[in-house]
DNA sequence: GAAAATCGGGATGGTCTCATCCCTATTAAA
DNA sequence: TTTAATAGGGATGAGACCATCCCGATTTTC
C-alpha cells in the first residue's frame, strides 16, 4: 500500500497536493504536515514511497537560498527511499538543477499546475528520472463552477467552455469520454442536462455555451 | 444568485478558494482568472458580488508594494459594488491596513487558512465591517488522508485523530453530530465503519485511533 | 438537397453514500 | 460494583450520481 507525506504550509494547498496524490494511486495514505517539525517527527516513524515538499515553509527565510536547501536536504536524508517532488511558488530552473543534484526527483512550479499532473510527473520521473515543470501562465479564458452541477456535469462544462474555435463538440464529447472511459453519448447527455439546469436557473453561460 | 470571482494564479490554490467559496452559498456561480488581464475583462462584463484576489499575480513584482497596491486598486475600482478579500502568502498587518484603506473588506493568510473559514470571514464583515486572519502555525499533529474512507468517514476520523488528550470520544461524536446536523449515533457508526476499513486493510492508523 | 451536427429532453438500472436503528461483548471509571 | 464508555458489527431505506438507450425537432454544413 501506497505510503506519501506531503509537507506545505498553505493549509489548502496541501489539501490539494494531498487530493493529487491520492487521484493517483488506487489505494493509499497521505499525511499532511504543516512545518518541519511535524514532518520530521512522521519521517522518524514511518516510510514513505513519495514525499513532497514546498521548501518555503514556517521559521525559514523563503528568499535564503540556503534555508531552502536545507530543507529539502534535511527531509531527503531522512527519507532516503522515497521519491521526492519539490512544489514551490517561486521556482526557477537553477534552482531545479540545485534540487535535482541533492536528490529531488521533481520540481514543480505551482503558476499553472493543473489537476491531475501527478501522474504524468511519475511517468516522467520513472522513464527520464526527473520531471520538471515550471510554472507558466496557460489560461486565456477563466473557469467556471456552478454549485448546481454534478461533478460530471461540471467537467464537460469545463471542457466546453474552454473549447477552441472551430472544434465541433461532437469532438469534445468523444474527448470527455475517452477521459473518463464512458460514451461519447453519455458525455453529450451530461452536456444537456448541465446547460439546462444553469438555463433553468438564469446562470449566465460561459461564452460559446 | 450569487456570483464570485477568483484571481490566483496558483491552480490549485484558486481552485480551492473556489470550492470555498461555493461551499458558502447554496446557490452560486464562482468564476476563477489566473491573470489579471482576464479578471478585468471579466468585471467588465459581469457584475460580481464578491472578488477575492491574490495580489501576487504574474506580471507583477511580489516583493514590490506598489504593484500589490495597484492591483488591488485596479480591481477594486473596476468592481466598487463587490465585497473585495485579499488572500496572499506574505502577509503582515501592515499590508492589511493599506488594503483596508483602499476598500478591501478582508485580509486573509494563507498559511493556517482552514477550510470552512470563508463563511466566518462573512460573518465578520458583516458585522465588523472587516475581516483580519494574518498567517498562523496552528498544527502539532499531521493531517491523515485514506483512499479507501468516504467523506464522512474521513472527517471523523479527522476530528478523531486532532482530539486533545483527555477529550472523551464521545464528546468528539456529539461535536461531530452538531457540526453536520447529524445523529452523534450516526458520527459514531461511522468512525467504527472507518476505523474497521484502514484495520482491514493494513492501513498505519494515527496515534489515539 | 442530403448529411451531419446540434437541441431538448424522458426513462431506467446500478452503485454508492448518508443517516438511522438495532444488537451483543468488553473495558474503564465512579 | 454499578454505570458509563468503548469495541465491533448487521440491516435498511432514502437519495444522489453515473451511465446508458431512447425519442423527435431544428440547424448547420457540404
Amino acid at each position: 500500500m501506497f505510503r506519501a507525506l506531503v509537507i506545505e504550509d498553505q493549509t489548502l494547498m496541501r489539501l490539494a497536493l494531498m487530493n493529487e496524490v491520492q487521484a493517483s494511486f488506487e489505494d493509499c495514505s497521505v499525511l499532511g504536515a504543516e512545518t518541519l517539525e511535524i514532518a520530521a517527527s512522521e519521517l522518524q516513524n514511518n516510510n514513505f514511497d513519495l514525499v513532497v515538499i514546498d521548501p518555503g515553509l514556517p521559521g525559514f527565510d523563503p528568499t535564503s537560498q540556503t534555508d531552502r536547501i536545507a530543507v529539502v536536504d534535511k527531509i531527503v536524508e531522512a527519507s532516503p527511499s522515497a521519491i521526492h517532488v519539490v512544489v514551490t511558488g517561486s521556482d526557477n530552473r537553477f534552482e531545479a538543477e540545485e534540487f535535482r543534484q541533492i536528490g529531488a526527483a521533481a520540481y514543480l512550479g505551482k503558476t499553472g499546475l493543473p489537476p491531475g499532473v501527478f501522474s504524468d510527473v511519475l511517468d516522467d520521473i520513472s522513464t527520464n528520472g526527473f520531471s520538471l515543470r515550471l510554472s507558466r501562465v496557460a489560461m486565456t479564458k477563466p473557469d467556471y463552477r456552478y454549485s448546481v452541477l454534478t461533478p460530471r456535469e461540471q467537467e464537460i462544462i469545463d471542457l466546453m467552455a474552454h473549447r477552441a474555435p472551430g472544434v465541433k463538440r461532437k469532438e469534445i464529447f468523444a474527448a470527455m469520454a475517452d477521459r473518463f472511459g464512458i460514451d461519447a453519448g453519455s458525455a453529450e447527455r451530461y452536456f444537456k442536462q448541465a446547460r439546462a439546469k444553469l438555463m433553468r436557473q438564469g446562470h449566465p453561460l460561459p461564452r460559446g455555451l
